[in-house]
RNA sequence: CGGGGCAUAGCGUAGUCUGGUUAGCGCGCUCGGUUUGGGACCGAGAGGUCGCAGGUUCGAAUCCUGCUGCCCCGACCA
């Protein structure tokens, strides 16, 4: 470590571990048996995080350099539309929890402490904290818009911590909070965010898309998910490949055609027949499409009775959709709740002799069979199907509502365009909050006209570890990481071959050089075989490898092999400085 | 929280069913030597409360009971 005295002030330069064999976290040849995804396995494997317990994790070098490097593009176009850091606890009094409500609805995911009598939850999230202090600095719609932002770890007792750092029970945020004097200000700077942290994920390489999403605990209309494609996802995207609009599959809206919907309807009868109990068998039995069957899924609503969803044969009911629409947590009723009510497994529908029998239970149907005619169901007997079944006619159903789960066939509900699904992992998400947590901590400012107004407040969170992982999972091959250069721990992996002065004289060189140019580079200096080496730089992954050898020197050259690409290319010594900056500026 | 599985050295694992020498192997680590452009080889070595607690037994990694942790499948989320 050097200490350099300027002006009387002592300013202390970080020793720097840049030779690999002195970096704490050496790479492995396995991953520990516990590592189930991609990420976990490559960022364990290549020493950058270290595992603790269930979704909590150690940085290593290595990745806590990677981390940073994100943060600082986060820091970066936070404060260009604004953002100001700062830093707020992370263990928080339960008082301004249950002064919001959350200490109840979110109780499954607190982790609580107690001080003696005196109880804290530690923060899974800061709406509780910011507000409040927010109302220690804004009183006048002058003071606003405002907007704070923070890094911070969150806790949050995930019910089941998996996929690395996917999904921790300990993970970084970096969460954003803005405090307006009117909706429409609101609304502008929304759509600045969205902006901002678009530049984010493209400023990681990573292929981003904004989608409307759920609401989650707030509101349903005003929130968007900034997912990014990768089959390591848990979440599906519903895109349109032609305009590019992008939805959650939760709430995914699309249109169909009605194939029947031309028909006469036709009169009804009743058939017996013997079939499975699926839509398949139905369809088969009566040499039919799939969507001509008329289909019944009962649900089990939370604190009501059953009710039945009708739908198209070759359509599924989304839950997320039930849930909204009734209000309520649903589930699918089981065999013996079917039984229960009098229902036939299979031939469950709204028509039937016995209207005793479905009396107990309420119909509900999917837009998607409102104008198809002639229609096959079951009679709500073992055995018994009708066919040329038509609504209004033969049935009715107490409402309509869309109730349909996207998917692939399915077209765009703004374009018409050809909608197709995709994994995506949420990275990002950001809501309006309007007043509600204004009002719960009585934030208000005076307005222009010198009344008292609540507060209008947004909130914005980026995972940053999350993120990370994110973009291992997303860039990688059979080898290892492939870093994307702006969050690369380093961008040249520098590598020596052979234990000979000459080489090792031109590596040491070359090293200082480097450093004396601010290349930030990871000096494999140990004396190990080239293999070895080799695998150990494919697998950290970053984006160039640059190997210094008897071979090279020959030629005076160096060799210069880039992760991305397949082969490696000659570079003369005297233009290799040059050519990284180059390199790394591109 | 419901269902299933696993827990043996830093990592990966055999042994458990059918109890019985000093708990075995590979990687990694240490020392010596040979090697040196895609995880080399030879020799010598260090490293284990067999997850924890209790029980059965002359004797437990192995059988029984309880607990804890981890992984997978479901309901939640950045």
């Amino acid at each position: 470590m050097k200490t350099i005295k300027i002006g009387g002030k002592i300013n202390l330069k970080q020793p720097e571990v840049m030779r690999y064999s002195k970096l704490f976290g050496k790479t492995k040849h396995e991953a520990p048996s516990d590592a189930n995804s991609k990420n976990a396995e490559l960022l364990t494997k290549g020493g950058f995080i270290d595992k603790l317990s269930s979704g909590i994790y150690s940085f290593l070098p290595l990745g806590i350099r990677s981390l940073k490097k994100i943060n600082e593009i986060i820091r970066e176009e936070m404060n260009a539309i604004g953002g100001q850091e700062i830093l707020m606890p992370a263990l928080h009094p339960v008082e301004i929890w249950e002064q919001t409500g959350r200490n109840k609805t979110m109780d499954e995911i607190l982790y609580r402490t107690k001080a003696g009598e005196k109880e804290f939850v530690f923060g899974p999230s800061h709406e509780e904290t910011v507000t409040p202090l927010a109302k220690r600095q804004i009183q006048s719609y002058k003071d606003m818009p405002m907007v704070v932002y923070q890094l911070q770890t969150k806790f949050r007792n995930e019910p089941r911590a998996k996929s690395g750092l996917l999904r921790g029970r300990e993970f970084g945020m970096k969460d954003m909070y803005s405090f307006h004097s009117s909706e429409k200000d609101l609304d502008r700077y929304y759509k600045k965010v969205i902006e901002a942290y678009l530049n984010v994920y493209s400023r990681c390489e990573m292929d981003a898309y904004v989608l409307q999403a759920s609401g989650g605990a707030f509101t349903d209309k005003y929130s968007h998910e900034f997912s990014i494609k990768t089959d390591a996802g848990e979440d599906t995207m519903i895109l349109c490949k032609n305009c590019k609009f992008a939805q959650n599959l939760e709430v995914a809206e699309g249109k169909y055609d009605n194939p029947s919907s031309d028909e006469e309807e036709k009169e009804l009868t009743k058939v017996q027949v013997e079939r499975g109990k699926t839509v398949k068998a139905n369809a088969e039995a009566h040499n039919c499409d799939n969507w001509r069957i008329l289909k019944s899924v009962v649900y089990m609503i939370e604190g009501a009775g059953p009710v039945g969803i009708l739908i198209r044969g070759d359509f599924n009911v989304n839950e997320n959709k039930v849930e909204k629409y009734f209000q309520k947590r649903v589930r699918p009723a089981t065999s013996e709740e079917l039984k229960k009510y009098g229902l036939v497994e299979g031939f469950i529908s709204p028509v039937g002799e016995d209207k005793k029998q479905i009396e107990s239970i309420s119909f509900v149907a999917d837009h998607s069979i409102a104008k198809m005619k002639n229609f096959v169901t079951g009679a709500n007997k073992l055995g018994i199907d009708l066919v040329n079944v038509n609504i209004g006619r033969d049935f009715e159903a107490e409402d309509f509502a869309d109730f349909v789960e996207v998917k692939e066939g399915f077209k765009c509900p703004q374009c018409g365009g050809p909608l197709t699904e995709e994994k995506a992992v949420e990275s990002g998400n950001i809501f309006k909050l309007g007043t509600k947590f204004s009002n719960d901590f009585d934030l208000k400012f005076t307005d222009k006209d010198g009344k008292q107004k609540p507060v209008i407040m947004g909130c914005y969170g980026i995972g940053n570890t999350r993120l990370l992982g994110t973009i291992v999972e997303a860039s990688n091959d059979e080898k290892g990481i492939i870093w994307p250069k702006s969050v690369a721990p380093y961008h040249v992996h520098l590598i020596q071959l052979g234990n000979n002065d000459e080489v090792n004289t031109m590596a040491e060189k070359l090293y200082e050089l480097m450093r004396k140019d601010n290349i930030e580079v990871l000096f494999d200096e140990r004396d190990a075989r080239a293999g070895e080496k080799f695998k150990d730089a494919d697998l950290i992954g970053l984006p160039l490898r640059i190997v210094v050898s008897k071979r090279t020197l020959e030629k005076d050259s160096v060799e210069w092999k880039e992760r991305k690409e397949g082969n490696a290319k000659e570079v003369k010594i005297d233009d290799v400085i040059e050519n990284i900056k180059k390199f790394i500026n591109e």
